[in-house]
DNA sequence: TAGTGGTCTAGACCACGTT
DNA sequence: ACGTGGTCTAGACCACTAA
């Protein structure tokens, strides 16, 4: 029993063929929706799906007044996928296990710069400067970032040592979880609708603190993901992710 | 003048809220199409656009003879956008350059196991063994492949080492550009229909030549992308790109 | 078997570009 | 003004799931 192959489906099949066969050239116009109704013997609604799903898969380019166009292939970005280790680990089949070095509040007269330009938290002595009252005190001895350090185990094997720091007022049950059972991402998503983010790969020398808890020599190569999550336009959460270098990798299609 | 929104857009947005306000939990059924367009007094078909896309966009799950469901949000996977790095470059708007350090054809005999594995080329013996024409010796000396070496330069500082290797029957006259120019997938891109790639990110500590090239220190961190790419499922094209830990790193949104 | 989503039709009117 | 794509309708039949 074949399965039914639906029309537009059928419309999509031969409009590609016409480009790979090179019919139709990158950058020139192809017939119109009219034309193509007429020509498979559908409606036109039924050629205006199959082109605006073509459009949407970067094949086609849709002028509205003017026409339908080959895209010009465009294989400038590459999409890598990183996956949420804990879920990739396991459905590799292979033992995770999560282990909690450090879980702490911090409060906002410990923070360093960087993470307090990310959270957008002023220091003590910002805010006396333009602010005097009672507040200032409070704020400065007040938790304002809950920080974890986990180290996710494949198979035994040190992968991936998390760094974490979460906005506690956002948050503000982060720290009481157990981070060997839950996930950290996982507990995050759950609990606040994670709108966007930002995020940079590079490669870095592993230094001592690192090196220790990935069981690699110091100064070896560590591949780094940091990312921002942010929820209505704030930071939510900051995460380090420090792979050693010859046992992860991310990988992907396209 | 406000511009007029389509009722499938009033209809996604209002099914937005009710998610994001918790009304509708993850996992849970929404509304049919049949309820949803009598609520918002519309067609069935524009009821289905939204839900369409909205299912397209991972915010709900559809299931034929069930109904639509709230999909568990998964932030699992992270798309990271890897740029040419010549477009990047030049749009960064820094002093983008290109060195040739060698280029060359590459017969059957002169490849190691990996590149023969990876472009499905079979070895002079492995051809003797079931095959006794007399193309064995002809295509044991054929040229098979083209292989090019090159540095990237951003502001007179090396960025990126390209190695990269090409099928030579697929893209003949590749050999004959002058890669200090033509980048080298704007080349490959303009010539063959490239479909699908597959890639991988490791963090690699430098091998001396590299380093040379990379002006760093042998052993010193690598951000290293693997890409190869495929065109009527054979690949077509295979490239290690390496990077100097400090000077480069992919970044991107989602 | 009843109800859901998946697809399709043969029209229609509108927004936009080109002429 | 004309032709393009963008949206929408009020039906229809089919494929699938659950009771």
């Amino acid at each position: 029993m074949t399965k039914t192959i639906p029309a537009y489906q059928r419309i999509k099949n031969a409009i590609l063929d016409n480009i790979h066969s090179g019919k139709w050239q990158a950058g020139k116009a192809i017939s119109t929706e009219m034309a193509l109704a007429k020509e498979f013997g559908v409606s036109r609604m039924t050629v205006n799906r199959a082109l605006k799903e073509l459009s949407e898969e970067r094949v086609l380019e849709r002028r509205q007044g003017s026409g339908t166009f080959v895209a010009q292939q465009q294989f400038n970005h590459t999409f890598v996928e990183v996956r949420n280790i804990a879920q990739d680990l396991k459905s590799a089949n292979r033992d995770y296990q999560a282990q909690v070095v450090s879980k702490r509040a911090i409060t906002a007269n410990m923070l360093d710069d960087e993470l307090r330009r990310k959270f957008g938290i002023e220091t003590a002595e910002a805010l006396s400067a333009h602010s005097k009252n009672d507040d200032v005190a409070n704020s400065a001895g007040a938790t304002v970032l809950y920080e974890v350090k986990i180290i996710h185990f494949a198979d035994g094997q040190p992968i991936q040592f998390e760094e974490r720091w979460v906005d506690a007022k956002k948050v503000p049950e982060f720290i009481e979880q157990d981070f060997s059972v839950v996930n950290t991402s996982d507990y995050l998503i759950a609990k606040s609708p994670l709108e966007r983010g930002s995020y940079t790969i590079r490669a870095l020398a592993a230094p001592e603190e690192i090196a220790t808890f990935l069981k690699i020599a110091p100064q070896s190569p560590t591949l780094v993901l940091r990312r921002q999550t942010y929820s209505a336009g704030q930071v939510v959460t900051f995460v380090k992710m420090w792979h050693a270098g010859d046992r992860y990798q991310f990988s992907g299609e396209l």
